[in-house]
DNA sequence: ATGGTTGCTTGGCAA
């Protein structure tokens, strides 16, 4: 039997709630995280989700902004939530997921997105992005998460690699892919005992995008998009990966989210 | 170079 765990940034998941029990009837993942959940927890559909058979909720939820949850169709134990930079904001949420003898343990993050100006002087939000990366790192090392087998997921807000975007020439500029942020992200990723399971199955060189602007008239057409939804896994499953599945017709269907869901399969 | 859209809410941020 495979565990399939999924990720998606769904922008209001009172608003999506349609497509996103849309995704778990067609794709069936057993874990699914969501970022940009956008309400309070008692506003989170919960009933729905568990009557499609997601039994398991572990929830971080915010008036408006922000937001992540787990929804599992499999045991949850030791749900815990993580602020970083002291500002109260939901953007990280972890459980151990009991999936038979297996234990796997999935953090589910939310990067601030950073603003528009790549400056910390100038945009305190970019500033904010750069502090919350570093303080992602310190963590990391503290958590000592290769004493486990560990998943982390999420919308991380950065396009590290140049074929993460339509034009790495034109971005350079442009916050999500900017040089101190992939190299703050490197800092993060080298922190822990983490391999990239998108790249480990589709080349460096080859385009790979998550997430494209609702500000283009048909996305589609024009493809510019970037990856911005990150799953790392501890070196010790890297052997267990056996699949990928990035929905890309999610970003055409009815009130789409402009990320779309990223899931990963593995083996016993 | 600029503006483009969406969501949470109804004015203006945040993404």
């Amino acid at each position: 039997m495979s565990l399939k765990i999924a990720t998606w940034n769904i922008n209001s998941v009172r608003l999506r709630k349609p497509i996103v029990l849309r995704y778990l009837k067609s794709h069936g993942p057993d874990v699914l995280c969501l970022q940009e959940t956008k309400c309070r927890d008692s506003e989170f559909p919960s009933s729905d989700l568990r009557a499609a058979g997601y039994q398991y909720l572990a929830i971080n939820g915010q008036k408006g902004y922000h937001g992540v949850a787990i929804a599992s169709r499999m045991p949850l134990a030791d749900i815990d939530k993580h602020e970083f930079c002291n500002m109260g904001d939901a953007r990280h949420i972890s459980a151990k997921v009991i999936a038979g003898q297996r234990e796997i343990t999935v953090h589910n993050f939310y990067v601030p997105a950073g603003g528009d100006i790549a400056d910390r002087e100038l945009n305190p939000k970019f500033g904010h992005k750069l502090d919350f990366l570093d303080e992602m790192a310190e963590w990391m090392t503290a958590e000592k998460l290769a004493h486990r087998p560990s998943v982390l997921v999420g919308d991380l807000n950065i396009a590290p690699l140049e074929h993460d975007v339509w034009s790495h020439k034109a971005l350079l500029k442009v916050v999500s892919h900017t040089p101190i942020e992939v190299e703050r992200l490197k800092k993060v990723f080298e922190a822990g005992p983490w391999v990239d399971a998108l790249r480990t199955k589709i080349p460096e060189d080859e385009k790979l995008y998550t997430w494209w602007s609702y500000r283009s008239a048909d996305w589609e057409s024009a493809n510019k998009g970037r990856r911005l939804d990150h799953v790392w896994l501890s070196a010790d499953l890297k052997s267990a990966l056996a699949d990928l599945d990035i929905l890309k017709d999610a970003r055409g269907w009815e009130r789409p989210s402009d990320h779309v869901p990223v899931m990963i399969s593995l083996n016993d």
